[in-house]
DNA sequence: ATAGCCGGGTGGTGA
DNA sequence: TCACCACCCGGCTAT
């Protein structure tokens, strides 16, 4: 039996439906980053090519690449949509084609690009069963375990992914930080020698890390929403 | 200055022209192996859309890809030409598919499509430009042409990544929190009530944030006991 | 002898 | 996946 986490939010796409229809049983949990998961190690992130293009400009795209690499050992990249017609309407194609070429160059991210949701639901079925079946590339990394939940939405999940959020912290110095400390809560109020101890992290970073914690929010300056925001905050 | 080295066969293609137009220095080889070599370790195999779609029947495609990845450390594939067409005339494009994410999965062997050989040309002297210029210079020079700000160097950008990582906050709802309370650090201590003050952020969804940040880490839910290592916090 | 300094190797992060 | 860089550790020096 193959089964595939969906995000929540991926609900109403349809894509569901068309998946269960496929015969796969399909699992509706909150998921942090990716949208589609279909073993520990393999998330998918789709994006429907509009909004692929309108990340690419505000700078979201490489952040949720960056997320999805980190979480993930083998992420993939779902573009649906017609890039033809993208190609037509923008004139930034180029820096489009710039971003597609980092993201598979930079961070190795292989997209796939599908022309609807149909499409996209026969990728992920196709993704979902050859994960299933005998590994004939006979790679380590591939763990076939469907079977195990990927618990995303398990506390210690969100607790590592939290302290992932940390400037130099990734996978491995986060489960050593929430180890050593004992929860979220008290590697944010440690001090900097405290965080030091930790094998792996040294003064300089730690003190980087305690700095952003502690700092004064100073959003940007002449920001036309700073205007609405602060604003906001008077009447309170 | 940028070398390419062009195998012979391409010659007619029209895509060495174009690259000499752009100012690249086109250097014609016999290469066995890839079209374009851009450095050591960096080739490009392009193919059209129709050569494309018949290597995947005659088996032809995956021998060249292994050949690839064997011979060099980043291979890239081109494929050029209209995609939509080939899903119109062929009835076996799942199979295409199929081919499309086993290189992807399988080869780890980036996909770049281009509609026509000028963006081809394009593509290539793009990644000539980048290699040259992140081997020079380092990690310097992000080419993505984005105007906005890709640099997440930001003291406020980070504090505002860190934000986001909670449960159920957004980009909206992690400048509004800091807004509030001013620093990472006073908003993972806030109280369950003192959160929910945040428009947009209720009592429940506070509570759950809280429970994660204040949760003792228990990394093997029900497995072996985790260390007292909290005990030698104390002492400090 | 011990404490602090330096330089090479490495693991981990970040893109 | 790959490069880079802070971190770690072992060795050396000098008091």
């Amino acid at each position: 039996m193959v089964r595939v986490y969906v995000d929540e939010r991926e609900r109403t796409s349809g894509i569901p439906n068309i998946l269960k229809a496929m015969g796969l049983t399909v699992i509706f949990k909150i998921l942090s980053i990716a949208d589609y998961v279909i073993s520990e190690n393999i998330a998918i992130e789709r994006k429907r090519i509009d909004d692929f293009v309108s990340s690419v400009f505000d700078g979201r795209l490489f952040d949720q690449a960056r997320r999805l690499c980190k979480a993930y050992d083998k992420p993939i990249f779902i573009v649906e949509g017609d890039l033809n017609y993208v190609k037509r309407i923008t004139t930034k194609w180029s820096s489009i084609l710039g971003a597609l070429i980092s993201l598979a160059l930079d961070f190795n991210l292989p997209i796939i690009f599908t022309s609807d949701t149909r499409e996209t639901a026969e990728v992920i079925k196709y993704i979902a069963l050859r994960e299933q079946k005998t590994s004939k590339t006979g790679k380590k990394t591939t763990i076939i375990a469907v079977s195990k939940k990927p618990r995303l939405t398990e506390t210690h999940e969100w607790q590592e992914y939290i302290v992932q959020s940390l400037p130099y912290i990734g996978p491995k110095l986060a489960k050593r930080l929430l180890e050593y400390f004992g929860s979220v809560h008290k590697i944010f109020n440690a001090s900097v020698s405290e965080l030091a101890k930790v094998e792996g992290l040294g003064e300089k970073r730690a003190a980087e890390i305690v700095r952003i914690i502690k700092a004064q929010y100073m959003p940007h300056p002449g920001s036309k929403r700073l205007r609405k925001l602060t604003s906001f905050l008077e009447e309170k």
